[in-house]
DNA sequence: TTGTATGCGTTATCAC
DNA sequence: GTGATAACGCATACAA
């Protein structure tokens, strides 16, 4: 009989059915709308499915249903602990939805995140979770042809007013300044990411510039080197300020790595910090925190954004109306590795 | 007509077949064999394919072929930044041969661990890989009875042969008591992660007892405090080994971030490292390398790891055969965290 | 080499 | 409240 299951095979909805003596469409039914079916015969389907041990084939339910329930993530990188530590929020708050989470990684290569995108929506996810609000404009394209939903991430004013969550780079830059610059500091340098498809560096960067601005203090271009976010890289980077003359007071790193990276240099060069130079860093991580001295840095809402993208995106994923723009708070906090000037 | 495409509608096989005169069954072949088919026609394919701009229904593909070119990732956490890094690593190996990756994390609950694999399974993931050699009996019956192979990571020697890609955790225990002995120490503690539901832990404090136990020395029962893989929980840890009598001259944690926990204890309990006491970490992380004094620690194979598992899952997804046992060699590290006891 | 026809396992649309 | 049936978009046996 057609019907039959020999072992081995998977057991389908029409087993199921077979065994509670109705048809694959109650099946399905008191599987997604339970209230819709007699009690006694969604009673009947249950011990069905629990003794054939039925797991649905959400493949063909996707086929079907035209929604696979997968959301993709695509971050810079997890070479550095920040976005792992967002995506993980992420993956949790759409586990408890019944969603799942696809990731892929494209190593600040939004050529690459483009080409990614596309293979995840063949593997057919539903929506998006991007990091940073500036994209190749094709990215854009092939989200709304393929009718993807996407939430941006870690910033916030997105172009075209695109959904984002996220907090105010910039600001968490200038209000880094204006902590240096109340402490008297007048000489200044950066440690910068690169800033090509990286918005997080650049507006960190910009709004520091724009508080020493105002206060009529400036950072030359000499005292702004650019390294890759690994300590190595900061570490050399920072090499090359402490040879500048005069050699700033104080440097502001855009995130944790970049700082503890100068700090290394410092070290290794004997300068000490914070008498000699004061360094700050953005994300407050771990890292940061536990250097001697504990380096000051922006706690910024790494938890918090993945909790928000995953409501949003499941929101409207599921037809509920859920607000496309967050600004979550952050706040600067202070260790020893500020000081006032030499 | 049925076979037109009106606008906003995704674009199918059928309207790739209709534009390039073929039928649906040639755009497969050429898609998937090209080898198959003429090379002309091949080309009015491939033509009609990026006029369309059409990107085939991977989950139709999927429906039909019965392989989803999915694989699971199941991990712990990615709070510490290891797992992140392993994981990273395995995304980019899977990618680049048309392989997504589907990440979940069970926070060290093998229960919630066998929900997440039932989830993944009905998602319709090919294969797995686990963290650890040691999972609820029934997570492996799971994944048998629907037929999906695996790789456990991180360990070797799993029980009844299971695939495995990973290094001697206890070796590794092994070698870091061996060089704290032939410093001199007699007297030790141990900083543990909870051992339930974490193999690596436990065979990392295994083998560091055992080379002691040749060496004729041990910890007490009150030497070993556990703490969950948290700098605050690993300073709490750290606060009772030292006021333990008498107070353990070396102490082994068995990951980086609960050394560095205990490092941060030894600060502000004024304890000088290493003149007072010795502390040893596993994984060579940035944040052990980077604290003052650095951490003496073990490097881990990190992201072989991972790259190791794509290799071989992957080749067992496409029928080649690969290795299923891979031991990665490790190395112990020495920094200025270790020295003879006071 | 290419086309025709069928089915993968589920959900949605109808009747009943 | 329930059942029969037709898709969903593709890959594949088989025929040509």
């Amino acid at each position: 009989m057609t019907g039959d299951r020999p072992d081995r095979a998977r057991a389908g909805a029409k087993h199921v059915a077979l065994l509670a003596g109705v048809s694959t469409a109650t099946v399905s039914r008191a599987l997604n709308n339970p209230e819709t079916v007699d009690p006694a015969t969604l009673q009947r389907v249950r011990d069905a499915v629990a003794k054939l041990r039925y797991v649905p084939h959400g493949v063909a339910r996707s086929l079907r249903s035209r929604r696979s329930k997968m959301v993709g993530a695509i971050v810079p990188s997890f070479d550095y602990a920040l976005y792992a530590r967002t995506t993980s929020a992420l993956q949790q708050r759409l586990a408890e939805r019944g969603y799942a989470l696809v990731l892929a990684e494209h190593h600040y290569d939004l050529e690459q995140e483009l080409q990614l995108t596309r293979q995840l929506i063949e593997h057919g996810v539903d929506a998006f979770v991007f990091v940073g609000t500036e994209h190749d404009s094709r990215l854009f394209a092939l989200l709304d042809e393929f009718g993807r939903p996407f939430v941006l991430t870690w910033g916030v004013d997105a172009p075209e007013g695109r959904p984002c969550v996220g907090f105010d780079n910039r600001a968490a830059g200038y209000e880094m300044a204006r902590h240096l610059v109340k402490l008297g500091h007048k000489r200044f340098g950066i440690v910068s990411a690169p800033i090509d498809g990286n918005d997080r560096g650049r507006e960190r960067g910009a709004g520091f510039r724009a508080a020493l601005a105002e206060a009529g203090l400036s950072v030359p271009d000499s005292h702004v080197q650019y390294a890759r976010i690994t300590l190595a890289a900061a570490e050399e980077a920072m090499q090359r300020l402490l040879a500048a003359k005069p050699r700033p007071t104080a440097v502001l790193a855009t995130n944790d790595v970049l700082a503890v990276g100068a700090m290394l240099a410092c070290r290794k060069a004997g300068v000490r910090i914070p008498d000699d130079i004061s360094i700050t860093g953005v994300d407050n991580t771990d890292l940061g925190a536990t250097q001697t001295p504990g380096l000051t840095s922006v706690r910024t809402p790494i938890v918090e954004i993945g909790d928000a993208a995953a409501e949003q995106i499941v929101a409207r994923l599921e037809g509920r109306d859920a607000p496309a723009h967050l600004a979550l708070p952050f706040e600067i906090v202070l260790r020893g590795s500020t000081a006032p000037p030499p």
